[in-house]
DNA sequence: AATATTTTTTAGTTGGGCCTAAAAAATAAA
DNA sequence: TTTATTTTTTAGGCCCAACTAAAAAATATT
């Protein structure tokens, strides 16, 4: 059964909604993510029901069915092997390629995405340090932490971010923030919960608990 | 003023239905290209008439504005320039990147072009000897002749085809025929125009007059 | 337990892009 | 120059994916 580009991104939304948890997502929920209302997502969310996509009753909230996860780990693997695309081969900044890959990833065509797939050389994770999906359907379990919840005193590397927003990226970037980047822990600081950072053994800075939030790493 | 895919296909369209003559469109002629019917036509000639994209005065038939011409220039520039990333980068064959490019055509990133224009190394031409419009909307004039023309015992060059169905350009492939083909045309064959054809000089095949007129070369 | 608030659904519209059937205009044939 | 045929347009509808406003259900507060 074909799939509209409508479809695709509420069941691209409702995954990542339900990642990590295992509850029945809102109806709002939905709505804030796809910038709908959430007279709309009922709608949809019938109609994706219907096919089988999503189980769903009315008032209980839906979750995704195996079918309707295959579909959305689809997408995902699309997304984010045109994100490597256009950071390895086109030379974008990892804050620019969301919007475009959000487009790419509805062009359909299996064959294009397995040449695309060996043209990247099979890369594991996107500029953003998320895993991609695997052909099959399996999306890789990376586990880690938030750079938040890193003790003082550790050392960690940089693995990925929680947020793909290009105003977060772009001060990521300004801060010397990058994927592999060293970071050593030096201090949390009480009162407003910022921590101060060694970057790759420069002097330490300043990160907000906000930006740390949103900051995977993994322990040295 | 953003275009949905539906008017950039038709807009497309016009124009493939305008070049080279210098007559109005007919409705039908749309329609037939467009998969749609007549009515459904009319309707969208309307809509793109109010927004300024072409000229349009009903029973008069339809031709593109200075406005209209520009996009459908931006859209072929971005179709055949995926054809060759598609066949130069990913390894398809000729005959299997129309379908792909119908879809990568419509994605919308001045920026991902200029990239993509690059990295192929500003190609003058696509995987079907087809020119493509210039950053600023002009179209090469190659000035090709149709095999189908040339007369007994002149020597060619195949630069392109009129035609980009798979089927077609699968059986050039199966004769030999591949840009780049020198053709020695021996003979025209008056019964039914068919022409005996030595391909990179190897023994002389016929080629009917059919595939003939899709053939577009340049003399040696 | 009754009431207020929030969340979700239903009802009714809208616009885009298509359709069929019928009417109207243009063109061809008699 | 009538009449027949073809082409194009209009009229009316359908499906998709969104909307607003109002109703209903679930949840929170008093
Ligand atoms: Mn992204
Ligand atoms: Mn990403
Ligand atoms: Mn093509
Ligand atoms: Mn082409």
């Amino acid at each position: 059964m074909s799939t509209s580009f409508a479809e695709e991104n509420y069941l691209k939304i409702i995954y990542r909604l339900s990642e990590g948890h295992d509850e029945d997502i809102s109806t709002n929920a939905v709505a804030e993510l796809t910038q709908t209302k959430a007279a709309s997502v009922t709608d949809m969310l019938r109609k994706l029901a219907e096919k089988g996509w999503v189980n769903y009753q009315k008032y209980q909230g839906v979750r995704l069915s195996p079918a309707g996860e295959k579909i959305a780990l689809g997408i995902v693997r699309k997304h984010r092997l045109w994100e490597v695309f256009l950071v390895e081969k086109m030379g974008f900044n990892w804050d620019e390629v969301h919007e475009i890959a959000e487009q790419l990833e509805h062009i359909e065509s299996d064959s294009l995405i397995d040449k695309l797939d060996e043209f990247l050389e099979f890369p594991k994770t996107d500029p953003h340090g998320d895993p991609i999906p695997t052909k099959n359907g399996v999306m890789p379990e990376l586990g880690y932490l938030h750079l938040s919840d890193i003790k003082a005193d550790k050392r960690c590397v940089l693995m990925g971010v929680a947020k793909d927003s290009a105003i977060f990226l772009q001060l990521l970037t300004k801060m010397q923030l990058s994927l592999g980047a060293t970071l050593h822990v030096l201090e949390v600081n009480a009162f407003d919960r910022s921590i101060s950072v060694s970057i790759d053994n420069a002097p330490a800075v300043f990160i907000s608990h906000e930006v740390a939030k949103n900051i995977l790493v993994k322990l040295a």
